[in-house]
DNA sequence: CTATCATGCGAGCATCCATTCACATGAGGT
DNA sequence: ACCTCATGTGAATGGATGCTCGCATGATAG
């Protein structure tokens, strides 16, 4: 087998796990799957990672990066708050779609309970999400384009829990409607909400 | 050991498996954790369940009969729809609240990919509850007393997710929340924004 | 009273899983 | 060209886990 340097292989080792994770959930996300995901043995594994433990953190700064970066550079955009919030919104789906291990990674209760750290991890990338969105919503009612009673971090955790309930009844119905569709019925009314 | 009917048996052995989904999830939720809490032996434990794909199937029944069936009642009484929503929604969050392993059943894709027959149960229940939602909803709209534009399945699907975000920040920051009083807030914003 | 059968349990089995270890191999520095 | 060490692997280990089996016991029907 070629031989390649650990900062490649871990990358490669992170997406076999969310690979496994689309089909196989949490509770298959072990060595041996990942291993046989991303097409080396089980020991290389441990050649690039301490244990189970550390596999998880990567997992949990790509959704990190991923999710929040994309959020960050959103908002700190020129455009219209409700624009921003749009494209927040649907890139979060977009994201679910493509990586549908994601939301059956962050709801799991093995990282919640079993891995601590990963959980405090993930609670503050929610947290930063959070306080990003409120900003934008902050920004909204201050430039009059949403009513000025709006709560911009009760609106934003709203906002949040809309994309939380597709994404779970999106995996718990085997995917067995169009995201995309529903989301957009969703927004639709959210922005009837907004002002 | 003190001999009791199957029928109680398995009372007790959902009882048992709430008791230790509440404090250490989906993964920990084993046959010998299981006889343990109930102070039965494990091999007892599948005198009354053919396996662990029937207690399961028991827990989710208890989700869905407790959930549903207070919502329903609430749903059927003769008060304002508001007073009916706001009802719903704190009757839930207090379920979560005594009960933290029901949405660590409900999130997990243990049960979602590895339970299908489950996982489908738990979609109906939701199904149900987004209907009974629906309903309130609408009538409250027909009685004038929310905004007309509103779409009811839309907006009973938000309050679901006001819900479900709450539900998973509690449990993956740990219980480190009041979650009424986050429940208080993200209620009285969604008022605002209904009318 | 006693026979039967539902209820209860200790021990064992097959499987899976995370991790380790001894041993190969080849890429890159000298 | 050669050495060294990072990279790669098959095999083994110890511990869980779901489930079965043979045997015990006690409630209750007759």
């Amino acid at each position: 087998m070629e031989k390649k340097s650990t900062r490649v292989r871990k990358e490669e080792i992170v997406q076999a796990a969310l690979e496994v994770l689309r089909y196989k959930g949490v509770r298959s996300l072990t060595i041996a799957a990942i291993a046989e995901t991303a097409g080396m043995s089980e020991a290389n594994i441990y050649r690039h990672f301490s244990g189970k433990d550390e596999i998880f953190s990567a997992v949990a700064g790509f959704i990190g990066s991923e999710v929040m970066g994309k959020a960050a550079a959103i908002a700190g955009g020129s455009r219209k708050p409700l624009e921003k919030l749009e494209t927040i919104f649907f890139s979060h789906i977009a994201l679910i779609t493509e990586h549908p291990g994601v939301p059956r990674f962050v709801f799991s209760d093995d990282v919640h309970l079993g891995h601590r750290g990963v959980a405090e991890a993930l609670a503050r990338h929610i947290a930063a999400y959070v306080q990003t969105i409120t900003g934008v919503i902050a920004a909204g009612i201050a430039e009059g384009e949403f009513r000025p009673e709006l709560s911009p971090r009760e609106t934003a955790l709203t906002l949040l829990g809309m994309i939380q309930i597709t994404a779970l009844r999106w995996t718990i119905s085997n995917a067995s409607f169009e995201i995309r569709s529903e989301a957009e019925k969703l927004w639709g009314n959210f922005v009837l909400l907004l002002r």
